[in-house]
Formats: structure tokens, sequence, C-alpha cells
DNA sequence: CCTACCGATCGGTAGG
DNA sequence: CCTACCGATCGGTAGG
């Protein structure tokens, strides 16, 4: 129908082969994720799917890249209306949760997965999964930074402490869903972050 | 030297074996780990090194097993002189921590890799990481169960709530270091433990 | 986007 | 424990 029908076909063929690359990978890994499973599963041949990347790191950087556009629209996005600080903080939190109880990527949290399987390797693919976790922290950082100064934290409070700590509970949880496959655990999660973020000044001081 | 040599050097070559597959699967996963690179690394054929276990999947059970023993001296075994309750929980945080810190798999902690590699999988050896799982997640809580009744504890502690909040801060320890290298995350956890495991009572009380 | 192919490696087996 | 081998699959390339 469009004049540049091959161009926008190609385009669409890319984005089919990220979307299903995605789901594999979050259930088997980015290396389980391979080139000849993709051409069958999407009625390809093996350079035709590759040809769109170039190579299999390549297709992998790729893959990272859609996965983090999912993460952005369903845990940054929901928390942008949230006011600064505490409250903001609040709702990253359960933004997170509730990406992990609706099951988003069938194999949990994407990132945490990849980070697990890169750790221990050199190379774009575990810098880039690096980096995303570096942006990750530093915006826990920053939204516990302004609760301690809004007074809503204890003032001695060390904001890089409090992600770590909330990085823990959401680590927890991602665990307890996958391995243990408790469905207790969200609600444990919510309990915890709920009393981490607990002012210590007493009710209305 | 020994009358029964073959059988004596049978057992020491399996136990060559699992002692390189616990470094290789620790860096590289337990699919990873290939029976060929083992025959290589051990100057042996790949039949020489499969005649010992017979599959791959019950290699890979071998190494759970293996690497268990390895956890159990590291990690169990310095908390018992503990007095149970909240001073041994304690100890078994600290002996995590230290397991950690010592890099006693070059890896992180065994389990938690192979938690995530298997945790979308099915089968006997995703079924044994579970079960491991739910005994070190049992004996933090017997040990909150006890802080609890001891009064070291708030009284409407739940006991899996501190298990499942100290299990965070373990697996944030270990992301910590083995994804970002930050030293300073060990001193993090150990902060973080400490504040978790404070009494409620006023000090004395 | 395809077919046809490359060398390497996978887990595993036969036979000794 | 070995050699020699199996079919399957890996990432990737040549040439169109």
């Amino acid at each position: 129908m469009s004049p540049r029908r091959s161009v926008a076909d190609a385009l669409s063929t890319r984005a089919a082969i990220l979307d299903r690359s995605v789901a594999i990978a979050s259930l088997e890994g980015l290396e389980g994720l391979t080139i000849g499973r993709l051409a069958t599963e999407l009625g390809m041949s093996k350079s035709g799917v590759l040809g769109h990347f170039g190579s299999k790191e390549a297709l992998q950087l790729a893959v990272l890249e859609r996965a983090g556009e999912v993460f952005r629209a369903e845990v940054w996005e929901p928390a942008v209306p949230a006011t600064p600080g505490l409250p903001r903080l609040a709702a990253l939190c359960e933004a997170w949760i509730s990406y992990l109880e609706r099951e988003v990527f069938p194999g949990g949290c994407f990132f945490v997965a990849a980070a697990h399987e890169f750790d221990g390797r050199e190379g774009a693919v575990r810098d880039a999964i690096e980096a995303r976790f570096d942006a990750w922290s530093a915006r826990l950082c920053k939204e516990a930074g302004r609760a301690v100064e809004a007074g809503d934290l204890p003032g001695d409070t060390d904001p890089a402490d409090v992600a770590f700590e909330l990085m823990g509970l959401l680590m927890a949880l991602n665990h307890a869903l996958q391995l243990h496959r408790d469905p207790r655990a969200a609600d444990r999660a919510r309990r915890a972050v709920r009393a981490r973020l607990r002012s210590a000044r007493p009710p209305g001081a």
C-alpha cells in the first residue's frame, strides 16, 4: 500500500523480531536466545533475522534497548505524577512491584536476570546492563535525598543506604515470585517498603 | 600404592571434575558448563568426564551438591556456635556477607546465580535449587521466630517477613559486588542487617 | 529477504 | 579411562 512498502516492512519485521526476542530472552536468557530459534518461530531464515542486526551481540543490545522501553513505560512513567521525594520513591517501588505482579516479562525482571547472566563477563552487553542499573540506583538515590531534605526521612539517612535496601526488597520479591511462585510475596514486599519509608518522626509531627 | 588404586583414582578424578565444574559454573552458569570444556581443562576425553555422571543433568546435580557442601561449611557452620535466636540470625547474615566478601565462589553466590538461571525452567535441577532456598529460608525463619519468642524482636513480628527482608539485603549485596564491583556494599549490608535486627525495645529494657 | 554453506561445538553413544 | 563417531545446533558468511 505504501510507496515505500519495503522500508516500512523492514521496520515492522525488526520490531517483530525484537518483541519475540524479549519474550524468549526473559525466560531463557540473552545467551539462550538463538538466531535459529528466532528464525523458526518467526518463519524466517537465519540470515533474514541476522541481517537486521549484524551479529548476535548487536541483537542482544537491541533487545536490552527494547526491554528498557517497556521498563520505562511500566515503572518510570507511572511515578512521574507523584510528588518528588518520599511519595515518588514510594510510587517507584509500587510500580516495580506491580510490574512484577503483572508479569510484564514472563521471566520476572528482565534486567535482574540479565545482570546475573552477564555479571561474570566482559563486553558491551554487560556494560549496557550495568548502565541501566546505575540509572535506576541514581533515580532512587535522588528521590531518597529529596525525602531527607524535606524531613520525610531522618536527617542522618544516607540516600544510598535507602536505595540499596529498597533494591534488596525488589530483588527478594523477584526471587520469591520466580523461584518459589509465592503469591504472598508481593504483599510482603509492600509491607517492607512501607516500613522502610515510614518517617522516624512521630505521626503528625 | 593402594591395592585398590583404580577405585581411589576414580574418586579423586570425580572430585577434581566437580571442583573444576564449580569454578566454571560459578562464572558461566550451570548451562555454560560444558563437557568439552571440562575435558580440555582437565586433560581428559569427553567420555572420560561424562562416564562419572552419565549425563549433563546428573553432572549439574552433582555440582549443586558440591557447591552445597562448600556453602554449608562457609555459611551454616560458622553460625552453629552462636546462641539460638537473634545472635545466631546475626551470625548467619555475617557469615553470608563474609562468604561473598571472600569470593568463596568467583561469580558470587552460586545459588543466587543458579536460581536466576533456572527459575524459568522445569526439571530436577530447578527443583534441587528451590529445595536449597527452602532450607535456607526455613533456617532464617526459625531463628527469627526464636528471637521473637525471646523478646529480642517485637512481639508482632512475622518471622517470614524478617527472613524475606534479610534475603533481600543479601541479594542486593551480591548484585552490588558482582555487577557494580562496589567495595562499599559489604558495609552497607552490615549496617542494614544491624538496623533490621535491632530490637524495638529500648536498650537495656 | 532467500538458499546454501562454513567450521566449531554441543550432548551423547559404541566399542573397547 | 580411551578413540572414533553420531545428528543437531551454534553464529556467521557468500552470493544472489
